[in-house]
DNA sequence: TTAGTATATCAAGATTTTTTGATGCATGAA
DNA sequence: TTCATGCATCAAAAAATCTTGATATACTAA
C-alpha cells in the first residue's frame, strides 16, 4: 500500500479482513498455494457461491490472483505484495484458526 | 498484537478499522494527541453518541485509552502500541483524508 | 441541595454485509 | 452437437453494523 491515496483502497483492503471465513481462506491458501475453488470448496465445507465471493472479496482488495486453466480457476496470493499486505499474512499466520486438510479434489 | 491466540482479537481490531469515520478519529487523535469527545464532536460536527460509540470499539480494539479527568475524558493513543498497530497507524498516516481542524473545545 | 455539563448507554430504524439457492456462461468430453 | 462440470453472478432472506434521539450517570459549581 503507501503510495495509494484514498481512503476507499485502504477500507477495502480492510473490509476484505473483516470476515472469519476470508481469513481463514486466505490463510489457506497461503499455506497451500494456488488451489482452485473447488479445493476450497471441499475442504471448507461451504458452498459454492459462498466461496466464489469470498474469493471475489479478497482478489479485489489485492490480497489474490487468479490464474484460469481449463475448467478450473487457480486462486493464488498475489505477488509481488506490498509491506502493509505481507505484514497482515504474517499477523494471520500468528492467528490460532481451525483450518482445514488440504486434499487436491480437481482430476487434471 | 502477535502474541494473541484467536481470531477473535484480530477481527475486533479489524472491525475496528473498517468504518471511515473510525479512521479519521483514529487519525485526528494520533495527530493532536489526548483529546476530549467534545473536542472530536465539535471538530467532526458529528453527535456525541455516535462519537462515544466509535470511541469504545476504538478503544476495546486496543488503539485507545481513555483517562478521566473531571467532567472530561481523554483519549489517546494507546502506549505501547504493539507492531501491527503501529503498521497500522502508519498506513492510516498516508491516507488522504479530509481531516477536521483540531480547536480545543473545553475550557479548563 | 439543585442545576448544568460531559460522557455513556440503550432502543429503534436505516444501512450494509453475508448466506443461500437459482441461474447463466464457459470449457471440454462424448 | 449435446451434456456435465467448474465457476460467476443475481436476488432475496438473514445477520451484523451504524446512526439517531432519549435517557442515565457522574462530576462540578452555585
Amino acid at each position: 500500500m503507501s503510495k495509494e491515496v484514498g481512503t476507499e483502497d485502504f477500507l477495502r483492503t480492510i473490509g476484505a479482513l473483516n470476515d472469519e471465513t476470508r481469513l481463514r481462506i486466505l490463510r489457506f491458501i497461503d499455506l497451500y498455494g494456488p488451489v482452485c475453488v473447488c479445493d476450497i470448496e471441499a475442504a471448507f465445507g461451504m458452498i459454492q457461491s459462498r466461496i466464489s465471493r469470498h474469493l471475489k472479496i479478497l482478489k479485489e482488495a489485492k490480497f489474490l490472483t487468479v490464474e484460469r486453466r481449463g475448467h478450473w480457476a487457480y486462486y493464488a496470493i498475489r505477488l509481488p505484495l506490498d509491506k502493509f499486505r505481507l505484514d497482515v499474512l504474517k499477523e494471520i499466520s500468528y492467528l490460532e484458526m481451525n483450518l482445514p486438510e488440504f486434499k487436491g479434489c480437481c482430476k487434471i
